[in-house]
RNA sequence: GGGAGCUUAGCUCAGUUGGUUCAGAGCGUCUGCCUUACAAGCAGAGGGUCGGGGGUUCGACUCCCUCAGCUCCCACCA
């Protein structure tokens, strides 16, 4: 069969993953082998592939492959994940291009848009994925609101409330006004953010509600909230502020009286000492109001506009009602300056709206307890973070967790199971039947129909806390004493997750807590925390830069394979990845190569008869070599250094397999080749396309098929992976010195311009691997290699490769003077080194000090150049 | 404001307990080659006082201190 010479994965790698599926070779059953399991970060049902999804699936993908070719029982499940308040407002954006507001029609309705949604747009991600080769066990396939999973987060929300763990209550949260929910504080961003430092003046009250001459000034960002002051605050031991003790002051432009209030929270040094209390529109303000009994005043309405209570600007946004603040202050004559100022501001990770501070009614869930288990878990080395370095990170937060607020004012997710009485009263309950009998319980009289159930839903993460649990039985979560069906008794706990360091806290943190909580073990035994993708330029991928290249169109344009490996290249575990096209030429390039590889040995003839002694040498080194980059891959796979296994297999494959043993055992044109060489070389590449095959399973699978006879059914994803054994170093080292010569003296033909075609004699000397000398004649085109004691004195250029002296005779082509001065040159470097190394020796601290293998070491170092320096200046006299 | 981390070749990064060629890799660069597997290639070459300074040690890219620059996380100084 004729090949192109260009490899095109076009061809090739829709037609192997029909085969795999259609083999249902990704699914897996509990079985006597061990469990090989991963849970897929689910990404958002309605998201599409981007490269961040790109870096993780293949990593994932990587390390499911190679455990299935070692043998394991390997699991990987799919799934995506409702992402309530991001779904949501997608759907309510393309409600409104429809004309139609969310605040218009029933809960009932706008679900069934959200599931017709769903439907259209839901799963598109794990259809690319597909693209991208993913061995997912599709057959598995969930989404955080099927029905059973999210039965498994009511049962979770009802074991917690009945444990005591989750509690109502009216607390300060974030408030996001675009998304017209709380959030918790884990999503809230905080950034610094160019602002304005307001200085106002407040009248001091006669005691009658008008005005004296005299005043205070208080520094604020925020003018717009005057309206809601309860107080003005200093600092007790302020002594500029002493004269203001049991005074009231005035708000400007609505005059209202407050009081003068003293608390320590004021730092004296900051803006002017003074500081205005708005209980209803900050966390310390209201934690102040508490403390001194003040009024809250909410003007703020959900949407982030001021209300009616705030008497003034009523219905503007706040941002509006903050700039004609301004000018009404300054016209009324309390704005005394204005400063520019940068201060941190939260905004909503979704929506990127600037969080208000609101204090509402919302579920919480105690963490105390839950944290500590989960940080011993992490602590205790149950869980390894990949890299450690997260481990600091993890602990603080543990330490410092806050109670999770874990209601959302939303209609997309699993709905809160409180149901409240007429009177005010409520029970929590899995479903309304249940809630009833609850219900009677407390008032015999109450019919279904006086329930009403809470309208908000849970936080995503209240449900994906449970994934590596619910995927595989979700009767367990909520029922710790249930004993695990056998997919989760056999695939719990997973083995290694893959994901961001940015969800450490949402997602991983809590899985291990629900994990201790309600299976008695940790999740996973790995996180693997991948970086971020980055541009070349290091910026963070976006639709906006236009920076951020569509993984279908790259795959489309150069193969899965080649995408996949221009990741894997350069990934390494907590870093971010600078990430550029040509990183996917470079494998798209290396795909080329194998294909190349391929090619040739499969044009080759042929022919029963003895191998060549070159042949049986290089049959017999790439075997030891690559055990030896076997053992150091599998080192490598087993630190998480996937770049580093890779790049090892890239060598080899590139490097060793093609640049030294091809052309060794390549035959002349127009020859054949013997069919033991041939076997080994094909046995050989097999090992290699095994060893290839977790990164790039396309062409690996495309070749394996071809490379000897299969039959139907027969998969390279389930051949074994080549086995680290013992190798023989001395082999290599010996070759290596082959190599070098090799090298040195194709340097020399370009120097002096000698054509390759033109046959060299050799001399060599020393301790030359005598077995080693085809190689060096077939690859360095030398007529013949004499072994000899001295070179004599022939005109003609020496080299050092390994320890061995080589000389190659050069009769009249040879410039006495540059040869001498190059000798001089190389005398004076090992001069130059021995000096260092007598000085080490001649340190009579260093002796006694330093491990005697270490000395040893210093002493042989100072005989061989004594020895080369010798040798050297011999040839020196006789040039 | 607190904490963590980073700074090694033009670029991206390895360098595991301080001591065998440890000063490396890939890409890029330069030179010569369209040599019947591959120009998406072959052969060869150059390139760094390991951010600055100080210290510990017989010996420091490696440990300590300090300065400079960068990144991330956490955080209620209005």
């Amino acid at each position: 069969m004729e090949l192109e010479a260009k490899y095109n994965p076009c061809n090739v790698e829709d037609k192997w993953y029909a085969y795999w599926m259609d083999h249902n070779f990704f699914h897996s059953e509990p079985d006597g082998r061990e469990p090989y399991t991963i849970v897929i970060p689910p990404p958002n049902v309605t998201g599409i592939l981007h490269m961040g999804h790109v870096l993780n699936n293949t990593i994932n993908d990587v390390l499911i492959r190679k455990a299935r070719m070692d043998g394991k029982n390997a699991c990987w499940v799919p799934g995506t994940d409702h992402a309530s308040i991001a779904t949501e407002n997608k759907v309510v954006g393309r409600l409104r291009e429809k004309g139609i507001r969310k605040e218009d029609i029933s809960r009932e309705e706008f679900l069934k848009y959200a599931w017709e949604w769903k439907e259209e747009h839901g799963g598109i991600i794990l259809k690319q994925l597909r693209k991208l080769g993913a061995s997912c066990d599709w057959d598995r396939t969930r989404f955080t609101m099927d029905p059973e999973l999210s039965k498994a987060v009511i049962n979770t929300f009802c074991y917690f409330y009945d444990k005591g763990y989750i509690y109502r209550g009216a607390r300060m949260v974030n408030w996001d006004p675009v998304g017209l929910t709380a959030v918790s504080d884990e999503e809230v961003i905080h950034r610094d953010t160019q602002s304005k430092f307001y200085h106002l003046r407040y009248f001091i009250s006669d005691g009658n509600g008008n005005p004296t001459d005299k005043f205070l000034v208080i520094a604020t960002t925020r003018p717009e909230t005057i309206m809601a002051d309860a107080a003005i605050c200093v600092n007790p031991k302020d002594e500029r502020h002493f004269w203001l003790h049991g005074k009231k002051v005035l708000i400007p432009l609505i005059n209202k009286e407050i009081p003068v209030i003293e608390d320590d929270y004021v730092e004296m040094d900051f803006g002017t000492g003074c500081l205005k209390v708005t209980p209803a529109h900050d966390v310390n303000d209201h934690e102040i109001g508490l403390r001194h009994n003040l009024e809250v005043l909410d003007i703020i309405d959900d949407h982030g506009r001021l209300n009616e209570k705030a008497q003034i600007l009523v219905g503007e946004d706040r941002f509006e009602a903050r700039k004609k603040i301004e000018k009404m202050l300054e016209e009324a004559g309390n704005l005394v300056k204005t400063e520019d100022y940068v201060s941190p501001i939260g905004y909503s990770e979704r929506t990127n709206a600037v969080i208000e501070p609101k204090l509402s009614t919302q579920w919480f869930l105690k963490m105390e307890d839950l944290a500590k288990e989960a940080l011993a878990s992490v602590e205790g080395g149950d869980v390894k973070l990949i890299p450690d370095k997260y481990r600091n990170t993890y602990r603080h937060w543990m330490e410092t967790v806050r109670d999770w607020c874990i209601s959302r004012q939303l209609w997309w997710g699993q709905r809160i199971p409180a149901y409240y009485l007429p009177d005010g009263r409520y029970v929590v309950a899995p479903d309304a039947e249940a809630a009833l009998v609850k219900a009677r319980a407390l008032d015999a009289s109450l019919k279904a129909e006086d329930l009403r159930q809470d309208e908000d839903v849970l936080d995503t993460w209240f449900s994906s806390w449970l994934w590596p649990i619910s995927v595989f039985d979700a009767g367990k979560p909520g029922h710790p004493e249930a004993e695990p069906n056998a997919d989760l008794a056999y695939y719990y706990p997973t083995s290694d997750l893959v994901t961001g360091p940015d969800i450490l806290f949402f997602w991983v943190a809590r899985m291990i807590m629900a994990g201790d909580e309600f299976m008695g073990k940790v999740p996973f035994h790995n996180v693997f925390l991948t970086g971020i993708v980055r541009d070349k330029l290091g910026r963070k991928m976006s639709k906006s830069l236009g920076n951020s290249p569509d993984p279908l169109d790259l795959i489309a344009k150069y193969g899965a394979d080649a995408v996949r490996l221009g990741m894997m290249l350069c990934t390494s575990a907590g870093n971010d990845i600078l990430f550029d096209e040509s990183q996917v030429e470079q494998g798209r390039n290396f795909c080329n190569k194998v294909w190349n590889a391929y090619r040739l040995v499969q044009m080759w003839k042929v022919e029963d008869k003895p191998a060549a002694d070159v042949n049986k040498l290089a049959v017999k080194w790439f075997h030891e070599r690559m055990c030896e980059t076997v053992a150091a891959v599998e080192d490598h796979y087993s630190k998480y250094r996937i770049s580093d296994a890779i790049m090892a297999v890239y060598k080899l494959f590139w490097d060793d397999f093609c640049a030294w043993y091809l052309e060794l055992v390549k035959p002349a044109y127009g020859d054949s080749i013997d069919k033991d060489t041939y076997l080994w070389t094909i046995g050989f590449f097999e090992s290699l396309l095994k060893m290839l095959h977790p990164f790039t399973p396309f062409i690996t699978e495309e070749l394996w098929q071809n490379i000897k006879a299969r039959k139907e059914g027969e998969t390279i994803m389930f051949a074994e992976s080549p086995k680290p054994y013992p190798f023989d170093v001395k082999v290599i080292s010996d070759f290596n010195v082959a190599a070098e010569a090799v090298t040195e003296i194709r340097a020399l033909r370009a120097k002096k311009n000698i054509s390759p075609k033109e046959a060299l004699p050799l001399m060599a000397k020393g301790a030359f691997p005598e077995a080693m000398a085809p190689a060096i004649a077939k690859m360095a085109n030398i007529s013949d290699i004499a072994v000899v004691e001295d070179f004599g004195d022939a005109a003609g250029e020496s080299f050092l490769a390994g320890t061995v002296q080589f000389f190659v005779p050069l009769e009249g082509m040879i410039d006495a003077e540059a040869e001498k001065a190059k000798i001089v040159a190389e005398i004076a470097r090992y001069e130059g080194f021995l000096k260092g190394v007598n000085a080490k020796l001649g340190n009579e601290r260093f002796v006694a000090n330093a491990p005697a293998a270490v000395v040893e070491n210093e002493r042989k170092k100072q005989s061989d150049a004594t020895q080369k320096i010798a040798s050297l200046k011999e040839r020196l006299a006789k040039l």
